[in-house]
DNA sequence: AATTGATTTCTAGTATGGAAGTATGGTAAG
DNA sequence: CTTACCATACTTCCATACTAGAAATCAATT
């Protein structure tokens, strides 16, 4: 894995600053170790890790970049809520692509990743019954491994920024997610990939990115502090347009 | 438009240096002002600009985010060359987000953003005479009406980033785009939305983001200097893997 | 007591100085 | 002529100092 590498919680001062502390930070805000709306500033974090002000500066500049932090000029900044429409935004579009990799490899199936990815998945049933952070971790890997066999690397970079909202759900409240479910999901995605049906894989891995249509709004009213709302209270995700996966 | 606003070329000091310059330093890039592979140093925009090196490394660091500079520590920033790669990378991801975007349009078209549409169509047109960025601006304009028609403005702001990459190829040649053909396939997209054709809506509006596929090859070879190609030589893109947009 | 006003204390934004590392050009040795 | 070495002139990166502006605190006034 690229990102997220090394322990959390230390810098390395031979390597350079900034890129560390990004990682570090942006590891805490997916986790909801700091909450939304905390406010933290460029010298506080700087006296926390010994450093200067300018390479917090700079990882605070790049999570503002995700729509994890809010600068305010002259005022401070904070961690930002999780955004209900840019979770339905990140969801929307990671359907989106990751339905089109499938119905790549469905086009055109490749024994070798089949196998891998049958592999991946013997390894979440594994996980089934240890921590559920373990599980998130080879799903991670599962979603990466399909983009990969797809020779779409690049698509897979992208979804990791659009991720980071999901995540923040998704660690908000680790109770809510039926892992057996996903799993088998998971299994079918595959099985349609193998046996060439396009539009099978396709609305297989619609449906089980929708998943997480079901929990958001339920995780939402559990913990509304955590979330910026719309007006209008929490909308019901279910009833958004359908987006395909549903041909004859 | 958020982004682009203002004259470019020079910096209101008042307001807040570091992001004028990211957005003037990507026009540059992105109109090819600064050639790929020029090297350029903090030192020497700061002088430019008569201000300091600070808020110009922190325009360095957003532009490197968006893969259009590389900052190689101690050593120097050079204009990153076109990745072939990523410019393939970013029109696959757009063409499957905005399939799914037309997918939401032609499942419940609205009379007046048709309207909307058929204007802007109109106003392609009479661009049709004048020079060639005018049509590009429109171009511009209509997918992202496309966009907020289906309630996925967040979208847009992502599919900004990824067109940098195919702007980029766009300005450097602005002759090899057929603009009739492609205000035609605006037109057919809006009548297959119209009609509720999903199916047809979604074929086209894929084919019409792959028009980049043709001139895409002859570009490259064309200016081999801009273009950080893959090994092997320019491949031909038209025989990449049919991702959709093709069901009976 | 309530309100207005000045002051103090925070904040981010910018400027500048120094440290560590890399490429380059010249010089001396083989 | 070729090669190894060293000094120099860059580069980014980090630390520090300073500026401007917003918010909060406290005092004086009504």
């Amino acid at each position: 894995m690229p990102l997220e590498t090394g322990p959390v919680g230390t810098l390395d001062p031979l390597l350079p600053i900034a890129p560390q502390l990004f990682r570090l930070l942006r590891h805490r805000i997916v986790h909801n170790d700091l909450r939304p709306g905390h406010r933290i500033s460029e010298t506080e974090i700087a006296r926390e890790f010994g450093i200067s002000r300018q390479p917090v500066r700079e990882a605070f500049i790049k999570l503002a970049g995700e729509d994890l932090l809010a600068i305010l000029p002259q005022r401070g900044t904070v961690v930002c809520k999780i955004s209900y429409a840019a979770v339905l935004d990140a969801r929307f579009l990671r359907e989106a692509i990751e339905a089109d990799i499938v119905r790549i490899l469905s086009s055109a199936p490749d024994p070798a990743w089949i196998a891998e990815m049958r592999a991946q998945i013997a390894a979440q049933r594994s996980a089934m019954t240890g921590p559920q952070q373990a599980f998130f971790a080879l799903d991670d890997s599962f979603h990466r491994t399909l983009a990969g066999a797809a020779g779409k690397n690049g698509a897979w970079r992208l979804i990791e920024g659009l991720k980071s909202q999901m995540d923040r759900v998704r660690f908000l409240s680790l109770a809510h997610f039926p892992v057996p479910n996903l799993i088998d999901q998971h299994e079918a995605i595959v099985d349609r990939i193998e046996a060439g049906d396009v539009a099978g894989a396709e609305r297989h891995i619609r449906d089980h990115l929708r998943e997480i249509l079901k929990d958001l709004p339920v995780i939402a009213a559990e913990s509304p502090a955590f979330f910026d709302l719309p007006a209008g209270g929490i909308p019901d995700p279910v009833n958004a347009p359908v987006t395909g996966g549903d041909h004859p």
